[in-house]
DNA sequence: ATATTTGCAAACAGTTTGCGCTACG
DNA sequence: CGTAGCGCAAACTGTTTGCAAATAT
């Protein structure tokens, strides 16, 4: 990860940059990819440093009430953390069979939910669209 | 609730109609609304006969699996049953203020997701979409 | 009669918290 | 140096499980 993101994300937090909590930014903001928090404890559990669980999941929820990541509950129970920091507003398709998350934009849909809310008197201020499938054959 | 959906409820599960779980599906089944594990643990306790805990996870999961509940997990960390019997398939709108649930049908937004998932090169199998929003004051 | 289902309590998984020690600024 | 932050272990929450007793068929 670029030494320029590491400073962002700790000028913003405004927080110590002790060494658990670099190498920790460093493993979850590191990967560009969806991680459960397995995935994350085993990254930590592999390094050196010994770094407690408590301080990791302290971590993640300063970084989540930050905005640099997204918790995602999906439907099949999993648990993913999705690092957010510099990437463009999208939605999930889930594979049903191997648990890989597809990315995908599309503005025709931001256009429909947004008209869909506001018919029904609401001022939309989130959402969750998440897609579930199986990979077309041919 | 009708006697009918009761019956047809057990018919379906292929169980027994025991005093607690009968008295659980009424519970569970009679109302339109969705429930918190903890609505539905108080009216548990304020009735009469001694449910326990384990028999109220054991009916929930039952009447999952066979499609007559959904479990929603939303973004806002509440967890609600959703009482499926005999409904139109529908989507949410979740007030953020209240955390009330409003329930929609649209077509083109069904269209457009499996176009989406076609494109993407998936068959579409499930999906998951919930809308945030707060009432509009005008 | 007998196989299911129950309530209970203990077990469990995931996460959070209290605390005295550590190390950043 | 003083205090934010640490690792540890104990606590906590929500759910599941093992079991002997109860009950529907």
């Amino acid at each position: 990860m670029k030494k320029k993101i590491l400073n962002e994300v700790l000028q913003a937090l405004d927080i110590k940059a002790t060494k658990s909590r670099m190498e920790l930014i460093e493993i979850i903001l590191g990967s560009n990819d969806h991680m459960s928090i397995d995935d994350i404890l085993n990254k930590v559990r592999k390094s050196k440093s010994n770094i407690g669980i408590a301080t990791v999941y302290r971590t993640l929820k300063l970084l989540e009430d930050h905005n640099f990541i997204v918790k995602h509950v999906f439907k099949n129970n999993t648990i993913v953390y999705e690092n957010t920091f510099d990437k463009a507003h999208h939605h999930h398709l889930i594979d049903i069979n191997d648990g890989h998350v597809v990315e995908y934009e599309n503005v025709d849909l931001e256009k429909l939910i947004h008209s869909i809310a506001d018919q029904l008197g609401y001022e939309l201020t989130g959402h969750s669209i998440e897609l579930y499938g199986r990979k077309k054959v041919k």
